[in-house]
DNA sequence: CGATGCGTTGATAACTTTCAAATTTAGTGG
DNA sequence: CCACTAAATTTGAAAGTTATCAACGCATCG
């Protein structure tokens, strides 16, 4: 698992701080430029496997042997509570890596949200080059520190109320989106509200309110089209 | 960097205001038996710095160039929003580390809860020594996977209702606890209200409500002692 | 077509916050 | 040690937000 890992946080530093400071014109590419030794490595030793929509990549307790990165489609992580409710863990797209984990197990379950391609590697072997390769080690640790930055954001948008956390939403997929203001959902409203952490009819009433208010216009339901980003920016906080 | 200056400023107005009280009853480190090579390391780079009640640590947005440990007392990490709320990031408890950024600058700051004397070591030489030995870079790597958990569980709570994350929250802080079912409370209501999400209100009326249907009591206001776990961890989920 | 799944809308209920006040606790100076 | 002031906590009532329950529209698909 953790194999001798020689790096410098200060290398972290310097590959995550172009990415927290996006610039305001336009949108980066779905996950960051540069394909770091990490992605390179995974690109070699993985394979290709192909899930058809809502099956299964993994389950939650199962170890976690393997190491994923989405090559298209979507994946999502999520759990279901004692209470039947679902959380969504997060929206995987084509780029991201997912599945890493720490204790050994997973603690969230894996699905294709649409029919997706995914790379496997093994963790193993994976590891095993970490301990020989540094750059690798350091990709691990990127990872890590780049997904701890994404949970402090859920916290974030968590501590929100339901309007916020939707524009939060709409924002956050804009900028993970190629096409600016013209956000193609890769998801239901289910599974936005099961993320957002609200209902579906409050995830569907106030994308309503804010299409009233002029801030977003919903051409179809898996289309959103940002009209306003000022005032959705001021409700992000 | 401007930084240095700045905290050094902090740490001077903090220890000189600062006139020893006795500090709060805090017994026996928290966490885990085995001190690893990273929290000797710092032993022996850091120097002890004591902060009294509400000195800041360090603030939001400042160049995050030290990494701090809690010898004794206890400190907050919080975010002021616009709105004027205050979310408390974390409570951290002798043992704790906390101050790792990955950004390079603190995105929450830091205050001590009551007179606190906190090993403070500077992330440089850290960094320095991380590129020599290996098993400091990975103490690292350790941190910050477990500051990842710790996040992860913060997502889960705050998808909750406001019963279930007071149970999770009085929970959490007996497994801190050396004192088993006996919990003494080093915060106020109000800043667990502000870790929760909640108002002090609804704070203050759950545990009401948790006291009248016998899971807990409430000797003073802080120190509560779980008197039926196995509910509350029911309520956990 | 009719069935089915998804999204929207409406009415009502449950939960949490807000505002206000009472009560307890802690700190200070005599 | 007591009295007094300030702060923290608790409690109550009303308002606001979100969830729940129910119904409807609108597509897709067999």
């Amino acid at each position: 698992m953790l194999s001798r890992i020689a790096i410098t946080t200060q290398a972290l530093r310097a590959s995550s701080a172009g990415r927290s400071v996006p610039p305001m014109p336009r949108p980066a590419p779905i996950d960051s430029g540069a394909p770091g030794p990490l992605d390179q490595a995974m690109q070699l030793m993985g394979a290709v496997m192909r899930f058809s929509r809502n099956a299964e990549v993994f389950g939650e307790d199962e170890p976690a042997e393997y190491l994923y990165k989405v090559v298209s489609g979507g994946v999502r992580t999520y759990k279901i509570h004692d209470d039947g409710r679902r959380q969504i863990g997060a929206f995987h797209l084509p780029g991201d890596i997912f599945g890493l984990e720490f204790g050994g197990k997973h603690t969230l379950s894996a699905e294709a949200m649409s029919d997706a391609a995914v790379l496997v590697v093994k963790r193993s072997a994976l590891d095993a080059l970490a301990g020989r390769d540094a750059s690798i080690a350091q990709g691990l640790f990127v990872l890590t520190s780049r997904q701890l930055q994404r949970m402090q954001g859920r916290v974030l948008l968590l501590f929100k109320s339901a309007q916020e956390r939707v524009a939060s939403f709409l924002l956050e997929m804009a900028e993970r989106s190629p096409a600016g203001d013209s956000i193609e959902l890769p998801m239901s409203r289910q599974e936005i509200a099961d993320y957002l952490g609200l209902t579906i009819e409050t995830v569907s009433r106030t994308l309503t309110g804010l299409q009233c208010a002029a801030m977003i216009e919903v051409p179809t339901s898996r289309c959103i089209v940002l009209r306003d980003r000022p005032a959705l920016d001021h409700m992000n906080g």
